[in-house]
DNA sequence: CGGCAAATGTGGACAACGTCAAGATGCATT
DNA sequence: AATGCATCTTGACGTTGTCCACATTTGCCG
């Protein structure tokens, strides 16, 4: 995909890349358009199509922008955190359900195949970031180390991975799409994150 | 809503619903349109206006059956599981995700508020359904029960109910998202979710 | 430095969509 | 039998995604 160096607009593909993110902020998943896309970019309906070859490749390049994005924010909250690998597990949770909040637009996207070219790809494994850098290979690392250091019980790793994927997913998308009821500020999902994130960690089963 | 006696087609309301299932089933939900929903059920393009005021509604008529629908089989799976109350919460779990395998198209529209009418209701207690009867109130049920029996930590049920919640949905919603990549059948999907409710019910932190 | 090809942007066109308006058709009640 | 309403059809309008032909700018190459 090259596009270094724009001609007439100035750059063109990220005015267009911006104004989508912002027409889904304004209108929603639904609202998304690629003529309004143009019109907020200030071009004419089709110049669009000097950039991407439809209104899937648009969305897609946005989903990639959104994956690589937000692995860096796991891998920044997996760092950041301080203490036990445990410990690093729940701020990379809490961090998840932040990303969500904080990008509804992105996230709202990255997990609606229906919406972007049909490559295939697995959400969870995502083609624009390398294998050893994304978002789940966090969490299984996070895992990994959590067993060396004697807080997880052994297991198959993937399982457990996608247990606590599912979780911080699944809160990140009631949050989303309770319009915002369930939680309205980012410091209210960051609390719920928390606690929904400990409660996975220690089990709805009594501890003896 | 009173729709019981037909002129002209039958039942056209109900034909128009089973249409729409049937395009999603097809086509996905991108794929859903009014206009090739009367076509599926014979009638002109407009015959769908006498019976909903516009695809919205038609959505959220879909919306209503499936949450009706779904809170039918949380409670059966409750009912018919055997054993201690948490053994009950994983049958539900694992009904959760399996009805998600099997009605993809009421799941996916029953969690997405851009496509339905904005009523502003929560996924989780939603208007068509009893307060006492729906979904969520099987898996709060389960939970007090269970804290009854003593096998679960005493706490904010609509904590640890969210918590669970979570799990199931996010799971479900990864596989229906995921191309079917990470479960291709109900089988495989349900041994997938009795593991991992199995993981939120233990945790993932090492007993002890 | 001049000109050409590719990259970029414009306008018009078309089918399909959601929706509205107006007319036609059949059922039910009086 | 006649009236009235529910139901369905046909036609129209504005908007969308996409294709096409054309205009303009840019970088390159002789």
């Amino acid at each position: 995909m090259p596009e270094e160096k724009p001609y007439h607009h100035g750059d063109l593909r990220r005015a267009l890349l911006d104004a989508a993110l912002r027409v889904i902020a304004e209108g929603g998943v639904a609202g998304l358009t690629l003529r309004e896309v143009a019109r907020q970019a200030g071009v004419s309906h089709n110049a669009p199509y000097h950039h991407f070859a439809d209104k899937a490749a648009l969305v897609t390049a946005l989903v990639d922008e959104g994956f690589a994005q937000f692995a860096k924010t796991m891998q920044f909250a997996y760092d950041a955190a301080t203490g036990s690998a445990l410990d690093k597990m729940v701020s990379v949770g809490v961090a998840y359900v932040r990303f969500a909040m904080e990008h509804p637009a992105q996230f709202r996207l990255m997990f609606r195949p229906e919406l972007r070219a049909s490559d295939g790809c697995l959400p969870l494994k995502h083609a624009d970031v390398p294998e050893t850098s994304s978002g789940y290979e966090v969490v299984i690392r996070a895992l990994q180390a959590a067993q060396r250091e004697g807080l997880v019980a052994e297991g198959d790793i993937d399982h457990l991975a996608l247990a606590a994927w599912s979780t911080v997913h699944g809160l990140a998308d009631l949050i989303l799409d309770g319009n915002r009821d369930i939680a309205s500020t980012p410091e209210e999902a960051t609390a719920l994150a928390r606690m929904t994130v400990e409660v996975m960690v220690h089990g709805l089963a009594k501890r003896p």
